[in-house]
DNA sequence: GAATTAGTCAACCAGATGGTTGACTTTCCG
DNA sequence: CGGAAAGTCAACCATCTGGTTGACTAATTC
């Protein structure tokens, strides 16, 4: 596992990370908070935490004895880039598209 | 390892497999041509196309002795469906983003 | 200063992953 | 028919993964 594009892929393949990212849409959280759903150990929570830090999709900073941890929504960008040369996106054009979602972002 | 997304997203972490969907855009192919560009056992290569297969996002299909094996692009659908929840695709409403691909697709 | 809270670390475990090699089946070709 | 080609299967191996528990550090609160 050397690539990002392997640890983004990889991070996103266990669906307790997935549900953590999507937590995460919402707000910033504490490391207690985000394992409070979850029917799993503060550990391996915070195991899933370091891997999901790893691949870049969140960061962690530390204030006091509180660590928060943020969505970093930028990573998913190379893999949704890596996607768009598939399938339906085939024949897309990515400047076109990335003028679309500013015109989408616009309304 | 039960969920779609997880076979989709795990099967997408290696980036032997992601090589051999790249390749697999261009025309359906045998597994042996498959194989012939890495530099591993035809065995390994194998074990990837059940895995590519199990997660949908590639076909097989047997005629003679040699087996076909197909790009399936709508898997990755899926895929990129759920990472539309994120990032530069946070405000991006489905549908529209739908519209417009068809209307790309007609250029 | 003592207790509590937040979180990590280390050891351990079971099972998955990614590779190997060798034996095997099936199909094709001469 | 006999041999080569296309693949898979099974056994094996090292490493990674996802979880546990218990001990630990650091910050906060009483």
């Amino acid at each position: 596992m050397q690539n990002k594009l392997d640890t983004i892929f990889a991070a996103l393949s266990d669906a307790t990370r997935r549900e953590i990212l999507s937590m995460l849409l919402e707000d910033d959280m504490a490391v207690t908070d985000v394992a409070e759903p979850f029917e799993m150990s503060l550990a391996a929570i915070s195991k899933h935490l370091v891997i999901l830090t790893k691949s870049g999709l969140i960061s962690q900073e530390k204030r006091g004895r509180v660590k928060w941890c943020k969505l970093e929504p930028d990573a998913l960008k190379d893999a949704s880039i890596w996607m768009q040369g598939f399938g339906q996106f085939e024949a897309v054009n990515l400047d076109a598209f990335e003028a679309f979602l500013e015109q989408e972002l616009e309304k």
